[in-house]
DNA sequence: ACCTGAACACCGTTCAAGT
DNA sequence: ACCTGAACACCGTTCAAGT
């Protein structure tokens, strides 16, 4: 692909080279400026394809869920389901935590970025939760899952296990005991959360399907 | 409290204006000029203090964390105490999350800010987790509770439901029913999810006993 | 219809100069 | 020893001007 000639703007091409500056240089990285010489225009062109930046980075977010989402295939078993999209989701949040994380909280009309929370929710009110019930499990998986892989992806986990070593042991001994230990393994740590979650929610259903005398 | 004159700056006192910035003007306000404003000094007058922006923020919520743990007296149940811990732990999250969540992923030799973390983990270790499990649920618990109140805090609820309910019907039918109900109450949501975690956590402990033949 | 480029109102930070 | 203030290298955004 030639860089040399300009590129003819569109919103495709514009969120196609602002998640390749994010991808390739870090979150930081993606400011108009830098967009602007990536697609060899004028920073300032950007504003007649999309109304203020946060528009764009809303853009880009929707295409990186889309293609998260895409493939997936409910499996029959609700927890199965649920723990999967919750892998995916957590997948590309670690890839571009300052692209979603800034949408997370912001309203966005997105597009098919929003099938993951679809069939998350699905499988969730499948599972036999009553809606009251279901949307409160699904906020705490949701905000668990976005939570998390946005401290993962910023964490300097070395350099917080040294603070701790550096601790005087008599105040703390828990953390200086754990200090060699202690957020080795965040992918771990995130499979045994949600582990825990999925194990209550089912504990909780069994436990009703069994005061209904079955 | 005269503000006539000029402050005699000091750390505590760099401090205390920050947090009164960004308690009463948000997150965003706590810029070092506006900083300079209110201590009716240069803005550059901090760098004599602290030696960047990093090292006042880190400074700031070393106190916050420090008053959330004040007070805190261990009941002698483990999971009464990690609860409390949580709940601590929300609340000055709730209230700073700017001036936290910088310092959550950034390694900071903070001071008495970390006897929460301390204090957890020491209450998920007396429940009889060996350190390699512990460690991970701890993780997953600070992670939970860090993370999801700092979307919590970010986040337009009122807005993410007319986007549910604007979604079409026929491909989002779980968003769309749940709209009306969805992101109500974050704090009955964040409680849901401990409380999942601590089931589970309870009942995994529960097992491990009975095995040993109790 | 689309793009350019100067300009504006912000950031954190550095450094020579003051006292 | 501490503070000032000009300056630097950045941001997102606006708007009059070009084609």
């Amino acid at each position: 692909v030639s860089q040399a000639e300009p590129v003819r703007l569109s919103r495709e091409v514009i969120v196609d080279a602002f998640l390749r500056i994010t991808d390739e240089e870090g979150a930081d990285a993606g400011t108009l400026r830098r967009l602007g010489i990536e697609l060899r225009a004028d920073p300032t062109s950007i504003y007649r394809h999309f109304r203020d930046k946060q528009e764009l980075v809303a853009a880009a977010a929707d295409r990186l869920l889309s293609d998260a989402f895409e493939g997936f295939r409910p499996s029959g078993s609700w927890r199965a389901d649920v723990r999967e999209l919750c892998l995916r989701g957590r997948a590309v949040y670690m890839t571009h935590p300052g692209v979603l994380l800034g949408v997370a909280t912001t309203p966005t009309a997105l597009g098919t970025g929003l099938l993951l929370a679809e069939h998350m929710l699905g499988a969730i009110r499948a599972a036999g939760l009553e809606d009251a019930e279901a949307v409160l499990a699904f906020e705490a998986l949701e905000d668990y899952v976005v939570g998390k892989a946005g401290i993962d992806a910023a964490s300097d986990n070395e350099g917080w296990r040294q603070v701790h070593a550096a601790l005087p042991a008599g105040t703390f001994p828990n953390l200086t005991a754990t200090a060699s230990s202690i957020y080795r393994d965040p992918e771990e740590a995130f499979l045994y959360g949600l582990d825990l979650m999925l194990d209550a929610l089912e504990a909780r259903l069994e436990r009703r399907a069994e005061g209904r005398g079955i």
